[in-house]
This record gives structure tokens, sequence and C-alpha cells, in this order.
DNA sequence: GTCTTCAGTCGGAATCATTCCGATTTAAAT
DNA sequence: ATTTAAATCGGAATGATTCCGACTGAAGAC
């Protein structure tokens, strides 16, 4: 996903391309990896224009999950978080220093048999595992 | 999973039984379909005590959660719910009416080879997949 | 290029589930 | 019966997020 793809995305969708929205895709695909939540990119964001609104932040990354985007991981411990890899994946979640690793869902669900035994009809999934992360088991153990 | 079974298990975490804990509960395992909140289980709660504080049932929930009697599904759009089903199983969560449906996994992902891969230690897992259930997908079609 | 309009932005106040606090009570071991 | 650490209580504090009304500016029409 580029910064030039997502702007394109933008203009399907019918929403406007603002100073702040092209701000925020810029420090959402700089910081991708760390999964970035509202405080980080209204941080970043505000060194480069200082101007920039913390509600902005908000109704920003808000539109994008709604228009799909990005996508929204929530929680209740910390603060949420977006990602912009939309592809089906785990979400690894160190517990001690709350870093998100992707990593790619060999998950076989026929979601044809889920909807036929429970009529259920699934529209987004969200498939996490808490744990600890390389560096800070190294951490724990030493 | 029974009272006198979890009761057992508070006993062995070195945990006291007192009337508010019974009472969380047998609510726990009432309600155990609905996947109850805070709220529901100190409004139902406060039914048969009215002395029943909401700290005390938040308190008690966080306690049972960490000792591994309970699991806590955090949510940042609607409040925090408990469930008694601990085995592995994807949550299916109506984003209508909010109610949660357990669904066994024939997830298979080889932990081992995680960790391999990635350095990752898994400690709990959170399986979801949101959508509608069957009432509100016929309510959407009325 | 100018005009117009409505979406977007802003800062501050409000929200609300959850946590924290210090005082009181009580389960359960001695 | 006594002791004591844990549990409970109500109310205040927290903090990420949302809401509000006023202002601003992106972009389509002319």
């Amino acid at each position: 996903m580029t910064r030039e793809t997502m702007i394109e995305r933008l203009r399907e969708k019918g929403l406007k391309i603002t100073p702040q929205r092209r701000l925020i895709i810029d420090v959402l695909l700089e910081r991708q990896p760390f999964h970035p939540g509202a405080s980080l990119i209204y941080a970043e964001g505000k060194k480069r224009t200082p101007g920039l609104s913390l509600s902005t932040v908000y109704a920003t990354l808000h539109e994008f999950s709604r228009c799909g985007l990005i996508k929204t991981l929530e929680f209740d411990q910390m603060e949420n978080r977006y990602e912009v890899n939309l592809e089906e994946h785990v979400n690894l979640i160190c517990q001690r220093c709350g870093r998100i690793i992707d990593y790619p869902s060999p998950f076989i669900v026929d979601q044809a048999e889920l909807t036929e035994k429970t009529g259920f009809l699934v529209q987004k999934t969200r498939l996490e595992y808490y744990g600890y992360c390389r560096d800070c088991l190294g951490d724990r153990a030493a």
C-alpha cells in the first residue's frame, strides 16, 4: 500500500484530500510496522504541522477505518492501534512492550458452513495472540 | 463448569470465598450464553444483594480473570464481557445486538513454528468474527 | 480565476467504563 | 475469641475517545 494508492482510494470514496489527511497517511505508512495509535500519530504529525488537532486525528482515523482504508485494532487496557495491512493475518501482541507483529494466517474456517450452522454472517475478523516478543523474552531471562 | 468447581478453584488459588463472590459466580454461570458485562452482573447481583458495590464487581472479575477462572473479552466501543467457556473457540460477535456466540475453532496454527519464526511466545488467544446474528439479519431484511 | 458550499478542522467540554483511594468489614487461620 | 490480611464499599479520579458549535478551506460549477 503506497501513499498514492491511499490518496486515490480517498478520491474514489468521495473524501476530500486535505493536508492533514496526507500527513496522517504519511505517518501511518512510515510507522506501519509499529501499528501506531492516535497519540503517536498526533505527536508525530504535530512535529510537522504544529496546528494539527487531536480531534482531527481521531476523526480522520475513524473515516479511514469506516471506508476500509485501514483497520482499527481496539483495546481496552491500551489505546487503539491502526494498521494498513488489510490481508487476513494474526496479530501477535506483546503484553510487555505493546509491539504488534503480523503473522500470516494458516486458518481454515469454512464461512459457508459457519453461516449454515449458526446463521451468523461474518463481516470482519480479529485474530490475536497475546504473549511476549523476542526482545521482551530476552529481557525477562536476563 | 459448575458453581462448586469454581468455588473450589478459588480455594486452590488462596482466594477468600465471600458472599459477593458466590453471587457473581452464580450470575456468570446463569448468564453464561450471554457473555455478561460488568453492568449486567452488577444489576443482576444488586437485585439479590442490594449492598453490592460496582467496585467489588470489577475487582472480583479482575481477580477471577487473573487467576484464569474466566476470560475477559475487552472491547473499546462496548463494555468488556466475561466468559466462563475456556476452551479454544471463536467468538461470533453481533455488531447490532451485541450477542456473543461460541463457535468451535478448527484453527491450526503450529505454535512451535510460530515461535521459531518470530521469537514470539503465545500466552493467550483472541479469535473474533464480527458480523450479524440470525435474528439481526432477519430484522434487517424485514 | 472566482464563487459557493459542505465536508473537514479546531479546541475545549463532555462522556463513560474502569481504576484508584482510604476507611471499614469480614473470612478464616491461630 | 483473637488476629490480620484480604475483601468490600462509595466516591473521586482517570484517560482515551466522542461530541459540540464555530470556523476554515478543498474542489466542483460557472
